[in-house]
RNA sequence: GGCGGCAUAGCAAAGUGGUAAUGCAAGGGACUGCAACUCCCUCAUCCCCGGUUCGAAUCCGGGUGCCGCCUCCA
């Protein structure tokens, strides 16, 4: 039984798909006139952690996610840049999809753009003006702008918990009243063009369409009108989805969406990270400085409904434990290629780890306590891999690997294989603070010698003062039987 | 002004009525020439006040603080 946060019943309640073991989920998309940031990345690794979730719970899931692709501030950017549209949105689906790709989201099955579903939208907001719930008014340039009446739909704020007067105060003073709206809380369901800007015929001349009616097209199209999972950011909860949800019940008389996600914010300082207050990370500035999988981690840390504060400190934390799981079951596979052991015999407390892990997912995706059953499971290995020749243990440890292995794939986390990762990210470390040919690498080799020239000298406090100066200058140093190793220091308590 | 969320150890973060998961840090110990890695142990009564209850971090009422939405926003 999976239990979810559902904003329109503004409560956790059970969930049940509108078909059996069948669940169609939309996300909402970016608009692609930029690079992607850090509040980007939580979403889409939320949602394709609930997808994976649902998916190893048993379920089809059918996932849609958009690309809005016709915008104010893609047009914006365009004229900006001195290129057009296509180009602009072009570039940034491909560096979109790149990010994505690193951080191990699964592609959806289907990415709408809003400029191939014309048609879909011009039909839906003309069904919408049919049955009464939207009207036309002249455009500034001719042609004429349609607008969604709000007052014609009882229903409106459901979502959102406001009704139509709350809106007024004090926020109306921010916005220039517009005579020709019935209710100043009326959106554009279609936008008459103006000069120089990309526009699509329609019954009511050249335009374009609002924001919020491309999702409710799309969604439509490629899930029907009325589908299970909608989901996207807390701040499109108003009015975005409150006004997709008014659209697509005015237009099609279903349900539309039954469970409403909403994830919380990526903050820094607190506050929460967005493009207007400037105080934010792309996704590929975050991954120059720590792996994908790193960022992806933190990003689980927390409830996905919960705030999620953005810091080195959290990122530094986030690598000494990726690699610290890394590293453990890189030598449980060692253990595990050494003994031979063909069969997996179960192991009771591990299966009720991994038990607990997939009732803490059921109870709305919990990936926090996920990740203290994670340690647990770890803890576990313990024992056994002390006496790795014991065959009772090595069944332990293959049951273990196992197990966290199966969370890995739910959480996206310890791929392609344990070691791999684990050596990307010291590597990755390594070339970055310390570049092949550069002074800082042969500094440090040159003080590795001589540590160890002093070592074999018998030199300890000598070796001990060069091992003092590595470190102060980002080096940690390791003495194992094959020699000395080094690797940078991976984040400072 | 309206609506909503949150407040748990030094930090981060689970826990929605039965006597506080987990991670990091810190302290102690094992290991080590010394370290690192690893392992073991220790470390909170849950913002304040009042109420309900045999029993509350968990429910109700009242405060205080922080944050978000109401304009583009993931």
């Amino acid at each position: 039984m999976i239990r979810l946060t559902n904003t329109l019943a503004r409560q956790k309640q059970p969930f049940e798909p509108l078909v059996p073991g069948q669940i169609g989920m939309y996300v909402c998309g970016v608009t692609v006139y930029d690079y992607c940031h850090v509040g980007h990345a939580r979403v889409y690794v939320v949602f394709d952690v609930i997808l994976r979730a649902l998916q190893r719970l048993g379920y089809r899931v059918r996932y849609v996610r958009n690309f809005t692709d016709v915008d104010d501030k893609i047009i914006a950017r365009a004229q900006k840049n001195g290129e057009s549209c296509e180009a602009l949105t072009e570039r940034f689906i491909a560096a979109f999809h790149e990010d994505m790709d690193r951080l191990g989201c699964q592609r959806p099955d289907e990415e709408p753009r809003v400029t191939t579903h014309m048609a879909e939208i011009v039909s839906m907001v003309q069904t919408i003006i049919d049955r009464g719930h939207a009207y036309a008014v002249a455009g500034e340039f001719g042609g004429q702008d349609v607008y969604f009446s709000v007052d014609a739909f009882p229903a409106y704020g459901a979502l959102s918990g406001r009704s139509q007067s709350d809106n007024q105060a004090g926020a109306s003073e921010r916005v220039a009243e517009d005579p020709r709206k019935r209710n100043q809380a009326d959106f554009a369901l279609w936008k008459s063009a103006k000069p120089g800007e990309p526009a699509w015929d329609s019954p009511w001349g050249a335009g374009r369409p609002g924001w919020h009616i491309e999702c409710s097209a799309m969604s439509c199209k490629h899930l029907g009108p009325a589908f299970d999972l909608h989901g996207g950011g807390k701040d499109l909860v108003f009015p975005h989805h409150e006004n997709e949800l008014a659209q697509s019940k005015a237009a099609n008389d279903a349900e539309f969406a039954r469970y409403w996600l909403h994830n919380g914010f990526v903050t820094i300082d607190s506050e929460k990270m967005s493009k207007s207050l400037g105080n934010f990370f792309t996704i590929r500035d975050v991954l120059a400085r720590f792996h994908p999988q790193v960022l992806r981690y933190y990003l689980l840390t927390a409830h996905y409904t919960q705030p999620l504060n953005f810091s080195d400190k959290a990122l530094e934390e986030a690598t000494r434990r990726v690699l610290y799981v890394s590293e453990r079951l890189a030598q449980a596979e060692e253990i595990l290629s050494r003994s031979g052991l063909m069969e997996c015999p179960p192991c009771a407390p591990a299966q009720a780890l991994l038990d607990e892990a997939l009732d803490a997912l059921a109870d709305d995706f919990n990936t926090p306590k996920v990740l203290a059953v994670l340690a647990e499971l770890m803890t576990l290995l313990t024992p056994a891999m002390a006496k790795p020749k014991v065959s009772e243990n090595v069944a332990t440890i293959a049951r273990v690997h196992e197990v966290v292995q199966q969370l890995g794939h739910v959480l996206g986390l310890f791929w392609p294989s344990p070691a791999g990762l684990a050596a990307e990210i010291v590597e990755s470390a390594r070339t970055r603070l310390f570049p092949p040919e550069s002074e800082q690498l042969a500094w440090v080799e040159r003080l590795v010698a001589e540590r160890t020239a002093a070592r074999t000298g018998k030199d300890f406090s000598r070796a001990d003062e060069l091992r003092q100066e590595l470190l102060r200058g980002g080096v940690e140093i390791r003495d194992t039987r094959d020699g000395t190793v080094w690797r940078p220091s991976l984040g400072e308590a």
